[in-house]
DNA sequence: ATGCATGAGAA
DNA sequence: TCTCATGCATA
């Protein structure tokens, strides 16, 4: 049918001041996305949500970080800025020699897990399947069937004409990664096997098991906001102060939010799958559903600042309206139905997963070849080392901003 | 709650 | 090709 797949989500765009782009809006929004999508319903599993701990950073101290709030002014220099927050990690020698350094990592990755297995003496494989040899296993099925995802391409990009505003930060791919790293070996070496550490943000727990059902099923990439559509997003609710012209927000506020919303959302006996899909009910231009990984994410402060900041409206509308229906006793429809489109998660085994990360302690911005090279070492697809390595340098900046706030 | 993935947009 | 927002799948 027409078009509309899904795309329906951009969320916030326009809302403030962007004229321009009104037009998208209308268009998208959440219409699109139940129809198509196969669907979902969301189901509703209290459990898990509900009881989630406290993750999230609190506490802390804004003012050391400056990357917290310089987002939304300044695209191209926050990249650095975020890197000037962190510990940065000893830098590159990968230069050119991909050879040396790599087995270095590996030799590094490679103690590590042999002081790990003794430690627990053998008793390390988490997962039930992997196969130590082969780690990576993916098949997404997405890829394989062509007909449900398809629609996302093309229908769902927006037609928004966006400013530009935030640009990403690094400024793509050259701009941070450019640098030319000095070598140092030793402390590399030394820096490394501690620091590797990532799990920060994960916790224990463990315990609740929810099982989503949830159908979900959307495609792929319905939603995003895209970022000159989030820069503006938050327009909507802003501080008296400033305009658009910069938004920013303070990191105690969202934090602040987060939690209140959070507790507030468990009173109404919601789940963050329900809130997502509830977004469309909102009819709020540009804004769609969301997922429950969202919202988990905004809860627990582990999106970007500029993220936090779009969707604070956006949920606190939400909020203000469960609350009320809720009052009210009346129930919203909202409905979903899922289909199927499955997508294979691909699991990095323990072993492979210490090698990449002893690579990118060296080298966070590895070139192609490079990428090439660490993926053949560690028996993975390319495209699986690569996309680890772009996640993992997003998991790094939410571990800097929650660290700031 | 988090890992791996997709896709738009910007370099 | 990277970043960024976001999602599905899963532990």
């Amino acid at each position: 049918m027409m078009m509309m797949s899904l795309s329906s989500k951009q969320p916030f765009s326009a809302m403030a001041h962007a004229s321009l782009a009104e037009a998208k809006y209308s268009s998208l929004h959440s219409v699109a996305n139940n129809n198509i999508s196969t669907s979902s319903s969301s189901s509703s599993s209290a459990t898990s949500n509900a009881v989630s701990s406290s993750s999230s950073a609190s506490s802390s101290s804004a003012s050391s970080c400056a990357s917290s709030r310089h987002s939304s002014i300044i695209s191209t220099s926050s990249e650095a800025m975020r890197r000037a927050c962190l510990p940065t990690p000893p830098s590159n020698i990968f230069g050119g020699l991909d050879e040396s350094l790599l087995a270095r990592a590996e030799a590094l990755a490679a103690v590590d897990i042999v002081t790990q297995s003794k430690s627990h003496l053998h008793h390390h494989h988490p997962p039930p399947h992997h196969s130590p040899f082969k780690p990576d296993a993916t098949y997404h099925t997405m890829n394989t069937l062509p007909c449900t995802s398809s629609s996302s391409s093309s229908a769902s990009s927006v037609p928004i004409s966006h400013p530009s505003a935030l640009g990403g930060g690094g400024g793509g791919g050259g701009g941070g990664g450019g640098g030319p790293h000095q070598a140092l070996e030793g402390d590399l070496l030394d820096h490394i096997t501690p620091g590797l550490a990532l799990g920060a943000m994960a916790g224990p727990d463990g315990s609740v098991v929810s099982t989503p059902g949830h159908p979900a099923a959307h495609m792929a990439g319905m939603n995003h906001m895209h970022q000159a559509a989030l820069s503006m997003a938050h327009a909507h609710g802003l501080p008296p102060h400033m305009g658009m012209s910069d938004v920013d927000a303070d990191p105690r506020d969202l934090e602040a939010f987060a939690e209140r919303f959070k507790q507030r959302r468990i009173k109404l006996g919601v789940t963050q799958a329900d809130v997502g899909s509830a977004l469309a009910s909102l009819k709020i231009p540009g804004v769609g559903s969301l997922s429950q990984s969202t919202i988990c994410r905004f809860e627990s402060l582990t999106l970007s600042h500029n993220n936090m900041i779009a969707l604070k409206p956006i949920l606190q509308a939400w909020l203000e309206e469960a609350e009320k229906s809720h009052r009210e006793k009346l129930s919203k429809p909202e409905l979903f139905n899922g289909a199927e489109k499955k997508r294979k998660r691909t699991s990095i085994a323990a072993p492979e997963k210490r090698s990449l990360e002893a690579y990118f302690a060296i080298q966070p911005r590895p070139s192609s070849e490079k990428i090439a090279a660490i993926a053949e070492k560690l028996d993975l697809k390319k495209n699986v080392v690569r996309v680890w390595f772009c996640n993992q340098r997003q998991k790094q900046k939410r571990m800097k901003y929650s660290a700031c706030v």
